[in-house]
DNA sequence: CTGTTAGCGCTTTCAG
DNA sequence: CTGAAAGCGCTAACAG
C-alpha cells in the first residue's frame, strides 16, 4: 500500500509538502500541488490515519459506549451523535456495554485503548464503581447520557419526573384508581425518577400509593414480562399499567399476550418512550417519546466543547419529554 | 498519559520486557513480571492500539459497512458480527452507507484509511461502480453481505427464491388470487431474486404475472407507502400483499392505515424479514425470517479465514430462511 | 532471560 | 515556497 514517501517521490517533492497539500497547513504553489495529486493518483495512495493519529497525538474519533445497540432509543442515538460528530470532522467509535459493569469497564477501557479523543457513556447502574474511576485516571474528556450519576461529569438526559407523572394524570382522568408501574433497574437514576414521578401523579390525583402495585423488571424485556405477571397475579389486580421503557414494554405485551389480556380492553398500557412503527400497530401505544436527536446532538455538542476548552465547568442538561395520545390508555379523550 | 516507557523506567527494565510481559510474546522471569505489572498500576498505563497498530502493520479490526444501522435486521447482524469478531481479538469499526453509492465510496475510504484488517460490505446498488472499483485497489480483505454482486469476492446471504416463492404458495392456499408485490430497490440483487421467487410462485399456484400488481416501494418505507397506495388504487386491486423487506413493511402498513384498510380483515400481508416483537402487536405478522445471527457469525468467519489466507478462493455463501406462520395472511391453516 | 536498535508513516518545528 | 530531521509509542529482529 502506497505511502507518503510513495507519493513524494513520484512528485518529486519531499514528504513535507505533500502532507502540506494534503492537509492545506501551508501555502503550496500551485504546480507542485497539482503534481502531488497527480502523484496521489498515480500511486493509489490512501491516507494512513493511524499514522496521522500518532505523529498528532489526537485521533480524530470519538467513543460512544451504550447498552443494547438494537434498542431503538439507542438507535436514534447513534445516528443523531454520528452524525454531529462527523459534522465536525470526527469519526465515531461504538461499543455495546450490555449494561454490565465489568463489561462497561473493559469496552471503556478498549476505547480509551484506542485512543478516542472523548467519550460519551449511559453508564451502568455499577459506572461508579467501575468504569468511572478507571476515567477518572485517564484525563479524558467524558459526558454522561440518559442517566445521572455524577454532577462533576458534563450530563444530559431527558426530563423524567414530570412526564412519568403526566403519564398517570393521564390514567386518572380516564378513571383508572389502580395503576400499576413496571419499573426499570433499582439503580439506575432514570428508574428512580420515574417512580418518583409515578408517585407525584398518584399524589396529584389523590390516590394512595400502594408499594404492591410496583413491579420490578430489570429495565428488560423478560424481567418485564415476569413483573408484568407478578401485577397480574394480584389479588386486586390493577386496571393500568405503566412501562418504564421501551425494551419492557415489549415484555410487559409479551406478558399480558400469554395471560390473554388485550390492551386496552381488558387492561390500559402506557409507557416511557415511543416506537418508530407505534402508530402502524395495535394496540396503538400512548407514551412519553424522548427527543433522542436533540439529545445525541447536544451531547456531541457538549463533548466538543469540552475538546476545545477542558476548563469548562461541568454542565448537567435535562431536556423535555413529550406526550403522545394514542389508543392504548383506552380513552378516547386527548388530555 | 503513562508511556511504555514510563512503565520501563519505574520497573527498572527495558520497554522490550514490558512489551513481551504484556503480549505474552516470550517468556520472562516471574520476578521480573511482577515488577512489570507493580509499575503498570502504579503508572495507570493504559496501552495504546495506535501505536501498536503503527509498529504491527495491523490495526486488529474489522469494518463492518451496512445501510440504516437502526433497522432491526441489521442490528442482529451487527450484534453478532460483534460478537464474532471481538472472540477473535478484533474491534468492529461500524459505518452506515445510507445505501448510497458515494456516501458508502467515502464510508468505505474512511475505513480503509482506518486501516482495518478486513471489510464487511452490505453492498448498495451503485457498489459496483463506486465502491468495489475502489477497493479492488486496496487489496484489502473483503467480504459482501446481503447482495451478491461480485462473484470474484467472498459473498455471504439469505436464500430469497424459494422463501418468497413460499410466501406466494401459501397466500394461494389462503385462496387468494391477486396477490400485490412491494418490491425493494431495482438494482439490488435481493430485489431480483424475491421478484423471481414471487413469479415462481405464482406459476406454480398456476397464476398469470400481471406487471400491474407489481410496484416498487425502494427499499424504504416512504417509497412502500407511496407503491400500497398505488397497488389498492387500481381498478382491480390485490386481496394480498408481499412486503420485500422489513423496513418496507413499515410503510405498506401505514398506507394501508391511512386507506382505512385492515389487516388481515380487508387485505392480507405477509412480508421478507421478521421482526423482534411481532408476535405481540397486531397484525401479528407472517413473515420469512433471515437467520441473521448465523449470517452475522458466517460472514466474520468468512473474513476471519481470507485474513488468515489471502490465496483462499472466492466462496459464495446461501443461508436458508425460514416461514414464520401467524395472522396477517388471515388464514387458520398452518400450511 | 533481557536489552539495543531500527523502524512503522505521518506531522511539525526549524532552517533556508 | 520548500526541505531536513526529530519524534509520536510501540514491536521485533538481532545480539548477548
Amino acid at each position: 500500500m502506497a505511502t507518503m514517501d510513495d507519493v513524494a517521490r513520484v512528485a518529486g517533492v519531499s514528504t513535507t509538502t505533500v502532507s502540506h497539500v494534503l492537509n492545506r497547513t501551508r501555502p503550496v504553489s500551485e504546480r507542485t500541488t497539482d503534481r502531488v495529486m497527480a502523484a496521489i493518483e498515480q500511486t493509489g495512495y490512501s491516507q494512513n490515519t493511524i499514522a496521522r493519529a500518532m505523529a498528532r497525538g489526537r485521533t480524530q474519533s470519538l467513543g460512544l459506549a451504550i447498552s443494547g445497540l438494537a434498542n431503538p432509543y439507542f438507535s436514534e442515538l447513534i445516528a443523531a451523535v454520528e452524525e454531529a460528530a462527523s459534522a465536525a470532522q470526527h469519526t465515531l467509535l461504538i461499543a455495546d456495554t450490555h449494561d454490565d459493569p465489568e463489561h462497561e469497564l473493559e469496552v471503556v477501557r478498549a476505547l480509551v485503548e484506542r485512543r478516542v479523543d472523548g467519550l460519551l457513556l449511559a453508564p451502568s447502574a455499577g459506572a461508579p464503581s467501575l468504569a468511572l474511576p478507571y476515567l477518572a485516571g485517564q484525563s479524558l474528556p467524558v459526558v454522561l447520557l440518559d442517566r445521572f450519576v455524577d454532577s462533576s461529569l458534563d450530563q444530559i438526559g431527558s426530563e423524567n419526573v414530570e412526564p412519568t407523572a403526566a403519564l398517570v394524570d393521564h390514567l386518572v382522568a380516564c378513571g383508572h384508581t389502580r395503576i400499576g408501574f413496571v419499573a426499570g433497574s433499582a439503580e439506575l437514576s432514570t428508574t428512580l425518577e420515574r417512580l418518583a414521578g409515578y408517585e407525584l401523579g398518584l399524589e396529584r390525583g389523590g390516590m394512595a400509593f400502594e408499594p404492591a402495585l410496583i413491579a420490578h423488571g430489570g429495565s428488560q424485556r423478560a424481567g418485564a414480562a415476569e413483573a408484568t405477571r407478578r401485577l397480574i397475579g394480584l389479588a386486586e389486580p390493577p386496571s393500568a399499567l405503566i412501562s418504564g421503557n421501551n425494551a419492557m414494554t415489549i415484555g410487559v405485551l409479551e406478558a399480558l399476550q400469554g395471560l390473554g389480556r388485550r390492551v386496552p380492553d381488558d387492561i390500559a398500557l402506557v409507557a416511557f418512550d415511543d416506537f418508530e412503527w407505534a402508530d402502524f400497530f395495535s394496540p396503538r401505544l400512548t407514551v412519553i417519546a424522548q427527543p433522542t436527536d436533540e439529545l445525541g446532538l447536544r451531547a456531541t455538542e457538549l463533548l466538543l466543547s469540552r475538546l476545545d476548552d477542558p476548563t469548562l465547568e461541568p454542565r448537567t442538561i435535562r431536556l423535555p419529554a413529550t406526550f403522545v395520545h394514542r389508543e392504548s390508555c383506552g380513552c378516547r379523550d386527548s388530555s
